[in-house]
DNA sequence: CGGCTCGTACGATAGCCCTCGTAGTACGGT
DNA sequence: ACCGTACTACGAGGGCTATCGTACGAGCCG
């Protein structure tokens, strides 16, 4: 049997990862900084409860859910906590430069609204 | 008095645009494939029905309208018909890299899915 | 075991969004 | 003046989405 910590959570194969469905996940401003969040820690897995975003921890797990369906990010469990990593791989293999450019974006949008 | 020829219609200002915008237009396939259209000739403004879309013409002026409010599109009247151009300009300054990356990626996507 | 924390499931609500059809306006040409 | 073309306005339907509250399951620790 597999290990007593390891609940499997569905992800799309990286050649089932559509651009728009990444771009509408990227089009929610919190999503944008969950995304943007890890990023900044790329070489760290992130708990879920480690955001301090503005919604409810329901609101929260949707947002979640909606990032690992579109291929964003992937989750696995830890104990009781669920970790979240950047699919950097996957993103770059498919599409170069993207989130980069994405992150790039945003931190420049972050930077002159002063919302950072 | 301007010229009997131009009708205005409203662009949100450069610094008005929102980077949440412009990924929720480019998430909807029919506008990302019009943007891309937009992008290959991008030298010429083109026509709203200079497109052949899957959609009828109102659903079709709901995303012109969709792409000029988000700031990815400048449209203006020639005559009865009303001409597109990507605000490449305005995007490059305010997000440099970001366009050419989306048109990149959207082009891979399409290569691989046999889509173009 | 008992409780604590982390996250989930489900239902509900309200708003947005894609789509369409019909009716109408603006402009150019005959 | 008249007609045709290009686009718009308005309203409606149906689906998706963001949000929440409450109730629940899964694992850790005393």
């Amino acid at each position: 049997m597999p290990p007593a910590t390891t609940r499997d959570l569905p992800h799309p194969a990286r050649e089932e990862i559509r651009l728009e469905s990444v771009l509408h996940a990227l089009s929610d401003p919190v999503r944008l900084r969950i995304v943007r969040e890890l990023a900044a820690d790329s070489d760290e897995l992130l708990s879920c409860s480690h955001f301090d975003l503005p919604v409810t921890k329901s609101t929260t797990t949707h947002h979640f859910r909606v990032l690992r369906e579109s291929g964003l990010v992937r989750q696995t469990y830890r104990g009781t906590a669920k970790m979240n990593g950047l699919r950097r791989d996957d993103l770059d293999a498919l599409y170069p430069g993207l989130l980069d450019a994405l992150l790039a974006a945003a931190a420049r949008q972050a930077a002159r609204l002063g919302t950072d």
